[in-house]
DNA sequence: CCCATACCCT
């Protein structure tokens, strides 16, 4: 493996600085040495470099054309590369004969295009050509790595052409392909920047894999790449994202050891995971914590404890923050008020939300279509459908385009009040307005169906959005699993679990609890509790609905004794038993007398909603 | 360059 190592990275470019890969911001001059031409010409056809440079530069290329049909695209640019010709001029003839044959050269000509780009400092092209190629990446990296380091170990053209491959690559949105450079590039020694990692880490957090977004980061940390205040930031959101509040509690101790202090952007970002996680006093912690350290808290730190509140169906506090961030002399802005709207909204205050929209309007804030959604989710969660079906075409009315969530939202509406019909059409209206269903859509439409018991008609439309090249979902899954255990159909069920690890979906709790109950249902409880052990292994700890799945299995099965033994576990386990437990425990236990056994806990435990 | 709002599964 050790051979894979051909380029020891020279000392004197650990200090470096990297070009900006932003176009506009070249300005870091680096210097290069020349790579050697080791290259000859593969036949014996001999060019007028001189005429040839000229008719690429003036880009004459019908003439160009009746020369390298005598040849091939790849000798000329050969000989090019050998007559060494003007970097820009075989970039030019470069990309022609992409575009005219269609023409795919050798990697080593391509890096070595690269080199002599990057020896005359033209990041720019550099970018492009990289950009483009990320597009459709015609050469593995292993073959990029292997040709760079072929070409030549001088200088740290090397470094900066994989920090903009890898850069394009996430660009692109290839991220296997970039997190395959980001590997490679530490096997042979090639120092990436920032520039690329932090975007990189960036997308993947939008992807959700934050294992990965762990595992960069540490080898970042390892590698010594220039982390910046950015690298740390995204990181400590991505873990706040997944809950993990006590790594990126780490991450912040890094980032001190760094040099770096957490900013308003780090507590934004740490506070928002709290609120999100439903943990609004750890937020409300934070937010003190912040001003202590004469961190002043912004508008969008106000935004979002507003959001937090809400979620947390507060909305006299979300209405407090409101207050507060006026007297702190912050301006709401469009998301302040969205986001007090659609807590007004999903917490039944419709009429609130309306007159909020008519202040926001006054205060000169124009309603964005975000705005709208929030309020026509309001009047769907009212049922007045009219209403939310007229706000639709107001949203055109205003111009401003609906989106994907504006039809989804209505589309689910309509599929919750067995309107299916009224269901498609929205979909057919979205498809004319030019807005593209998504997975989603086709969740509310698929999850339609299935409330209808028409587990059939939800499948062909989950082979149909397949079909269409979206790829199911967590939610998908969900649905279908569901109801199929709903109509006993368990087993198929099942096979539907194994095709989520097959595609590589983590199922959750949702997917667990209803094949545990499909199970129970069907009467066997030595499979229901098979599906409880599958779970653990996987990682997925029992919650309160499982348990209320499992104690109702055994109590409707008249094992009232494995029913206690499940609520002690519950309880020992910290898990507080909700309306649900209570409501199974009454009817099953209590009057077949086994209030003694479970009366100690049952009436001592706290009853949440 | 990094942090905030709207839809689908109980």
């Amino acid at each position: 493996m050790n051979c894979l190592r051909l380029t020891q990275f020279p000392k004197r470019c650990l200090s470096t600085r990297f070009p900006s890969l932003d176009p506009k911001l070249n300005n870091t001059k680096t210097p290069f040495s020349s790579p050697n031409s080791t290259y000859t010409t593969p036949n014996s056809h001999t060019f007028d470099t001189p005429t040839i440079s000229q008719l690429i530069a003036k880009q004459h290329w019908s003439k160009l054309k009746t020369i390298v049909k005598e040849t091939n695209p790849s000798s000329l640019l050969q000989h090019l590369f050998n007559s060494e010709a003007q970097p820009d001029l075989i970039l030019c003839y470069f990309k022609w004969t992409q575009k005219e044959f269609g023409a795919i050269h050798n990697v080593e000509q391509f890096c070595r295009l690269l080199h002599l780009l990057a020896n005359a400092k033209n990041y720019n092209k550099i970018r492009a050509l990289l950009d483009s190629f990320a597009k459709n990446a015609h050469y593995s990296n292993s073959t990029i790595f292997h040709s760079l380091s072929v070409l030549g170990s001088w200088g740290c053209a090397n470094s900066i052409i994989v920090d903009m491959l890898v850069w394009a690559y996430v660009k692109n949105g290839e991220m296997d392909l970039a997190l395959e450079g980001f590997d490679r590039a530490g096997d042979y020694g090639f120092r990436l920047s920032a520039l690329s990692c932090n975007p990189m880490l960036v997308s993947l957090v939008k992807e959700g894999r934050i294992g990965v977004v762990e595992s960069v980061y540490k080898e970042m940390i390892r590698r010594r790449i220039g982390v910046n205040v950015v690298t740390f930031d995204v990181v400590i959101n991505g873990l706040c994202k997944v809950g993990k509040f006590q790594k990126a509690g780490d991450v912040v101790e890094d980032m001190k050891a760094w040099g770096f202090s957490p900013s308003v952007i780090t507590y934004n970002t740490i506070i928002d995971g709290y609120c999100k996680a439903g943990k609004m006093f750890k937020a409300d912690a934070l937010l003190k914590e912040m001003v202590a350290k004469r961190i002043h808290p912004n508008e969008i730190t106000f935004n979002i404890l507003i959001d937090g509140f809400c979620r947390d169906e507060n909305v006299t506090a979300a209405k407090k923050v409101f207050e507060e961030m006026q007297r702190q002399g912050l301006q709401p802005n469009v998301v302040t008020y969205n986001s007090l709207i659609n807590g007004l909204c999903s917490n039944g205050k419709l009429d609130e939300a309306l007159g909020l929209q008519d202040k926001m309007s006054g205060m000169g804030l124009k309603p964005n279509v975000v705005t709208y959604n929030a309020l026509i989710n309001g009047f769907c969660k009212k049922k007045m459908l009219k209403e939310a079906r007229e706000m639709l075409d107001d949203i055109g009315k205003r111009g401003l385009a609906p989106n994907v969530i504006t039809f989804n939202t209505l589309i689910d509406a309509y599929g919750k009040a067995g309107r299916m019909d009224d269901a498609f059409l929205l979909r057919s209206m979205m498809l004319d307005t030019g807005v593209c269903p998504n997975v989603s859509t086709y969740n509310c439409l698929i999850v339609g169906f299935c409330r209808e018991g028409n587990v059939k008609e939800a499948r062909k439309l989950a082979k149909e959005m397949e079909g269409n090249g979206l790829k199911a979902d967590l939610v998908t899954y969900n649905i279908l699993v569901d109801a199929l255990c709903k109509k006993g159909e368990t087993r198929k069920a099942v096979r539907l679990l194994d095709e989520m690890f097959e595609v590589g979906l983590n199922p959750s709790h949702l997917t667990y609890n209803a094949l545990i109950d499909g199970y129970f249902r069907e009467g066997n409880s030595t499979a229901a509790l098979n599906v409880r052990t599958l779970m653990e292994k996987k990682g997925r700890r029992a919650n309160i609905v499982t348990y209320n799945v499992l104690i109702k299995g055994f109590c409707n099965k008249g094992k009232l004794e494995e029913a206690n033994r499940l609520l002690n576990e519950m309880l020992e386990k910290g898990l507080i038993p909700n309306r649900t437990t209570y409501d199974i425990l009454r009817d099953e236990m209590m009057e077949k007398g086994f209030i003694p056994d479970i009366d100690g806990h049952l009436y001592n435990v706290s009853i949440s909603s």
